[in-house]
DNA sequence: TCAATCACG
DNA sequence: ACGTACGTGATTGAG
């Protein structure tokens, strides 16, 4: 059999790949597109087996400008934004897999695909054509058949001679014909007007090409054999239009179109975040190739030296966890260590003999490098080792210089082991220094690991009793609930918790009025809910049987379920996990405890200190409003702070021109949403929802507001700017966070990007103080040699667990800690409060 | 797995 | 013209 080359339109499958996928991005960068047509073109290899692959792309000549030809292809649509910038990368993945990239200036694609499949056939070769483009339907032969992609890029239609004749009416030799006679809009192919497709195939079947009907054109009878004389030149125009070169003067080097190595390509489809191709190819490696891989690990062990060994304490280590394996790895050198059942295996000559665990522990008492190094301690310790003091973790790093990566994984960077780690450090240097964090890093987020491994390990005290007595209140109540729920509706029992059978019973068996939709059907959200409180009896009901139910299931089972036998809860802070630099916190989170109601905020009595302790809570006082004001110079703002006013009241009486004292409570509120709507990046349809006032209404308010406040109008302004400009949005301390939305043609997304680039210059720096203000607070206590220990962050807020004798000097040493982090053109103010339980400190 | 809802700063 | 406040995590029901 001969052999096969797979010829591809790139141009055509990128847009269709493009159409027919959602927008997906890695670190800002689109790569739908590339997704997609990838798996058609690796799926198509692997069911065509060819020998040889190249995809063509379109290389418009500038010059072509002002042609009548660059006239028609001006008709066709721009390339969106978001699909262009992905030409770029698919041409560098194609190339890396080892397949031909092909472009001519001042041809297209299909003339790419016409003249190679020209080639093929003077050197035997059976073409392969891969194309949504049904142009294309002309080149088809005997020696080169057509694979035209259906539905987007799902489905792949064959096309054979005899195919394109059945589809068609016409061969493929006179599909220019066709297109001549009847245009073809997509493409501003204009034809003769009035010509369709039926009338077209007719005459072609009875004169075989256009040339040939055009000649004859005073045979043909009536309006249409007017149109065919009247508009021959058109036609003719057309057929040109629609013929696809076959004499492009392009040489293909064979060898570099090689179809059976995209393998090749793994590492760039990695460095794009294309994970699951990358593994599909990587995964079809033989168990050979694995083995092999093994062999060689172990070679390296074998070299290494006495020197190297003795080494071992002083030098840097790098050790990466992936379930309940530790790899380790020193240098060129590797050893490693197995910790399940406290057992350590080593492969390293040298170090057989004598006590593993004791080697280790020497070992750990060098510099390590981690990836997760905070889970790495969590598994050291429960072991019984030693711990190693960590100089560099490369998930921080990997966060630090985007902190918007969808994972953190190891995999997702470098190899999965210990000298991957090594391999990312030495790189990871180079890009942060190249990105300017590497100060925030060594200073903020690197020290902080160590804290926050200490804060999940020491855990908040909870007592048990007392969630189980709030918890049979809950449940009572809930209950109560239900039934009158059931009873003041009157439809029979169902679902409470689905929003689906609420918003029937509400808005069809009862015929409430609806408010807004969602994708699914009614909202019943408590917003929608309460503008129905005087419609039904039922409706107080169910705002409280959420409220209780909520609090019951989110808060009461979990928390008892996480209080670990020493009778507190561990929470594990996530240094990873936001876009704005602030730290989360899950399983549970102990960040979002109720607080704003009263029922919620008795949980908090559960909270508690140890025996002999108190709690020691310090938050910042509108921490984010003190920075707006610092970096916007703001000078009303910055005064208020000064004179340590009520800055909401302050707000309000100079929005309003009035003196302070005759601000009512309800000015205050309006004023107090709108400094929270500056912080959020302010839009008036936000400020009216969380108001009440009316959207033209709240517009005045913001525009009074900025007349007021200048300063903080142009900050916000300036912000936007740089965020169009750099294309990210960077705090003071150095943290980036990019800002891809700014380069979406979609309003609401653009919009939003607005928002996050005013928003993350104030979220970002409170995040960075408060991170700061720990690493002091930690270090600060450790010297001073008290027992009392952080135990939990909820954004600006810092509790400590402090023996009763050490709480006054603990709550003068956390103020001061976190007052003086930073100075700014304002105080920053902790306020500090100690108790027994959470509840009592507020 | 996703959307809706709601807890927090 | 068009839908929105910023940043999170947990639970639930439903496909």
């Amino acid at each position: 059999m001969r052999d096969t080359f797979l010829i591809v339109d790139g141009n055509s499958l990128m847009h269709r790949a493009f159409h027919a996928l959602p927008l997906m991005d890695y670190n800002g960068v689109y790569t739908n597109a590339v997704h997609g047509f990838l798996n058609m073109l690796l799926r198509c290899i692997r069911e065509r087996a060819p020998r040889y692959c190249a995809v063509a792309f379109d290389e418009h000549a500038p010059t072509f400008r002002h042609t009548e030809y660059a006239e028609y292809k001006a008709g066709r649509a721009r390339t969106p934004d978001e699909l262009r910038g992905q030409f770029d990368i698919i041409k560098e993945v194609l190339s890396a897999m080892g397949f031909g990239v092909l472009s001519l200036t001042g041809y297209e694609a299909d003339d790419i695909l016409g003249t190679l499949s020209q080639q093929c056939i003077q050197r035997d070769l059976s073409a392969l054509l891969l194309t949504g483009d049904r142009d294309a339907l002309q080149l088809v032969s005997d020696d080169v058949t057509l694979l035209l992609t259906r539905k987007g890029i799902s489905d792949i239609e064959e096309c054979t001679p005899d195919r394109v004749k059945e589809l068609w009416g016409v061969t493929p030799e006179q599909i220019t014909d066709l297109k001549g006679l009847m245009g073809d809009s997509s493409d501003n192919i204009p034809g003769i007007p009035g010509v369709g497709e039926k009338t077209a195939v007719k005459l072609l079947a009875q004169y075989e090409t256009l040339e040939n009907v055009l000649a004859h054109g005073d045979e043909i009878k009536g309006k249409l054999g007017e149109k065919v004389r009247s508009n021959a030149d058109s036609a003719r125009f057309s057929k040109w239009l629609a013929t696809i070169r076959r004499d492009a003067p392009i040489e293909v080097h064979y060898d570099d179109c090689d179809a059976n190595h995209p393998e090749k390509g793994v590492s760039v489809l990695y460095k794009y975040g294309l994970v699951s191709l990358a593994q599909r190819l990587g995964g079809e490696k033989t168990e050979q190739t694995v083995t092999e891989e093994k062999t060689r690990t172990f070679k390296e062990w074998q070299e290494l030296t006495e020197e190297n060994v003795a080494a071992l304490n002083k030098e840097e280590i790098a050790a990466y966890m992936s379930e309940d394996t530790l790899s380790v790895a020193s240098g060129c050198e590797r050893l490693k260590a197995q910790l399940g059942g406290q057992v350590a295996l080593f492969d390293l000559p040298g170090m057989n003999e004598g006590d593993p665990i004791a080697a280790c522990r020497e070992i750990w008492q060098g510099k390590v490098i981690t990836h997760d190094g905070k889970r790495l301690l969590h598994a050291l310790r429960e072991q019984g080792h030693q711990l190693p003091e960590i100089v560099f973790d490369t998930m921080l790093a990997a966060y630090v210089l985007n902190p918007q990566e969808k994972s953190y994984h190891l995999s997702s960077f470098a190899d999965a082991d210990a000298s991957g780690v090594l391999a990312l450090y030495e790189k990871q240097r180079a890009e942060m220094e190249a990105a300017k964090v590497t100060e925030l890093y060594n200073t903020i987020e690197l020290p902080l690991l160590r804290v926050l491994f200490d804060m999940e390990k020491t855990g908040f005290p909870v007592d048990v009793q007392v969630l189980r007595e709030i918890g049979d209140t809950l449940t009572k109540r809930e209950n109560e609930l239900r039934e009158q729920i059931y009873a003041a509706c009157n439809v029979g029992e169902f679902n409470i918790n689905s929003p689906k059978q609420l918003g029937e019973v509400l808005f069809e068996k009862l015929a409430l009025p609806a408010g807004r939709k969602t994708s699914k059907g009614y909202s019943t959200d408590a917003e929608t809910l309460e503008k129905l409180r005087d419609k039904h009896p039922a409706i107080d009901c169910i705002l409280e049987y959420r409220q209780v139910a909520k609090l019951n299931g989110t808060y009461i089972d979990a928390l008892i379920r996480k209080t670990e036998s020493d009778g507190r809860i561990h929470t594990f802070f996530d240094q990873t996990g936001t876009a704005t630099g602030r730290i989360s916190s899950a399983e549970p989170n102990l960040q979002n405890i109720p607080v704003r109601t009263q029922m919620g905020r008795e949980i908090r009595r559960a909270f508690v200190a140890s025996p002999g302790c108190v709690l020691v809570d310090a938050d910042y006082s509108q921490i984010e409003l003190r920075i707006l004001a610092h970096f916007s110079g703001d000078e009303a703002m910055v005064d208020a702070f000064r004179r340590g006013q009520d800055i909401h009241a302050r707000t309000a009486a100079e929005v309003a021109g009035v003196a302070m004292e005759d601000v009512t409570p309800a000015m205050r509120a309006n004023a107090k949403a709108v400094n929270f709507g500056l912080v959020y990046g302010i839009s008036d349809f936000g400020l009216a929802r969380n108001t009440g006032m009316s959207r033209k209404e709240a517009a005045e308010f913001i525009e009074k507001y900025f007349a007021t406040y200048p300063g903080v109008k142009g900050f916000m302004s300036r912000a936007v700017a740089e965020g169009y400009d750099t294309g990210e949005a960077r705090t003071v301390f150095g943290r980036v966070r990019k800002l891809p939305e700014l380069k979406a043609s979609n309003a609401n997304i653009r919009n939003f990007g607005e928002r996050a680039a005013m928003n993350t210059p104030v979220q970002g720096p409170a995040a960075d103080i408060i991170k700061l203000a720990m690493v002091r607070v930690h270090e600060a206590l450790q010297k001073g040699g008290f027992k009392a220990k952080l135990i939990l962050q909820v954004h600006d807020e810092l509790i400590i667990e402090a023996p009763e004798n050490e709480a006054e000097t603990v709550a003068k040493l956390l103020k001061d800690c976190m007052e003086s982090v930073v100075t700014l053109r304002v105080p920053l103010v902790a306020e500090v409060k100690v108790g027994s339980s959470w509840y009592e400190t507020k």
